[in-house]
DNA sequence: CAAACTTGTTTAAAATTTTAACAAAGTATA
DNA sequence: TATACTTTGTTAAAATTTTAAACAAGTTTG
């Protein structure tokens, strides 16, 4: 580690897209690699990927380039991947179901360890190896098992309200797929809003401009 | 409209923000509204608001401010969510299915006409109004209905090559939940990736450093 | 009519990204 | 071993983008 001052927020989305090219390149068993070659499979500029990584130390040799396995556990470890904070799931809707089925937490840094939904039809549902529990249940399991993360696949209308009981339940995160905005300036509390709505619309928009996004290629 | 200069994608992205703000403020009743009490509501400056807006023209009114329900009418015109492109969808499983059933396409300028699965045990499925078809029927379903977006929600490492061809087939966008990149500057093809993975990966930097974010606020 | 608002627009400041450059340290090769 | 080559870490500077501030001009309101 190297540096004390604050990485921005650029530099940090951009880690997990190194994560996962170093990835494949591992899974295809390549050794090393430079800062120049990665930028050109990345569409970055090499400068650009040193000055990031330079961010939190110096993890290349000179004359040598990066090794794969080494840069992809270092950012791994920046990004803190190996933590296990426990996470709740509100919400096993369509969505909900998905979300916990199709990610796999486990690499990500956090342990699913329980699901909640308001309908009974829901209630009792078997997801991965985890039973959809009521939420009535919520505020007793949290104060049992102290998850720090919540994942939001509710109604939006119903996302303010949760938010701040589950604050008030020690969570410390929130992964929010409502429409609603989670404060993300809030005390200190982490929060991806997610709003998939939001990409759909902005897609609309660079369909309906397409002619003016090859231009801006140029 | 105004300009023809070129409108940076970052104002393009704040866009649906306001859209949603502006739908609820209008569900509420409320009338009209000024950017300076808009920007409080959504934690901007005024002076942000009157500038993005003022890319694409001037919709609000000295000493009154904008009226709520034509400012709405203006973004989603600007973002085409009057738009019906054909839309289909690639993948049907957990994640597609959850696309498929929660997102609202019509009110976002999509038309969703069919969804394509390789695996003969979700072949058939019903899906809200439509039926899964196998993916051996997707390039002759292209040549008929010609859709101009692909929603992909398929295993990353099928991910190139069924872009490439659904380019070849016609397809003008994508919006991508394969953890593999589509790259953004291709042709004319307009690009929409999600990266679940990262997101949660960013939170999870951000749970892990929640004391430097508190710093950062300050 | 005058005071209070609030926009559209301009100008300035701040932040971010990009590019360039290069010494230092390693690698490859003869 | 010596020499040429590669490539990093780092600094500095330029370019671009984003954010904020300021204000004349037009509206509303009492």
């Amino acid at each position: 580690m190297k540096k004390n001052e604050q990485v921005s927020t650029p530099v940090i989305k951009r880690l997990p897209r190194y994560h996962r090219y170093l990835e494949e390149l591992k899974n295809m068993g390549v050794i090393r690699i430079s800062s120049k070659e990665l930028s050109t499979r990345m569409g970055l500029t090499a400068s650009q990927i040193r000055q990031d990584l330079n961010c939190f130390g110096g993890f290349g040799q000179q004359g040598y380039g990066y090794n794969i396995e080494q840069l992809y556990n270092e950012i791994g470890n920046i990004l803190g991947l190996s933590s296990k904070f426990k996470a709740v799931l509100i919400g096993a809707g369509n969505l909900g179901h998905a979300v916990a089925t199709h990610l796999r937490f486990e690499d990500r840094g956090f342990d699913l360890i329980g699901i909640f939904d308001s309908n009974p039809a829901v209630v009792g549902q078997q997801i991965g190896n985890l039973t959809v529990l009521s939420s009535d249940e919520l505020e007793q399991f949290c104060l049992n098992e102290s998850p720090s993360v919540a994942i939001l696949c509710i109604p939006s209308e119903y996302a303010d309200a949760t938010a701040k009981k589950l604050v008030s339940l020690g969570i410390k995160g929130f992964w929010n797929f409502t429409q609603y905005d989670i404060a993300t300036n809030y005390k200190g509390i982490a929060v991806e809003n997610v709003h998939l709505g939001d990409s759909l619309m902005t897609l609309c928009y660079q369909i309906n401009n397409i002619d003016n996004i090859d231009e801006e290629t140029k």
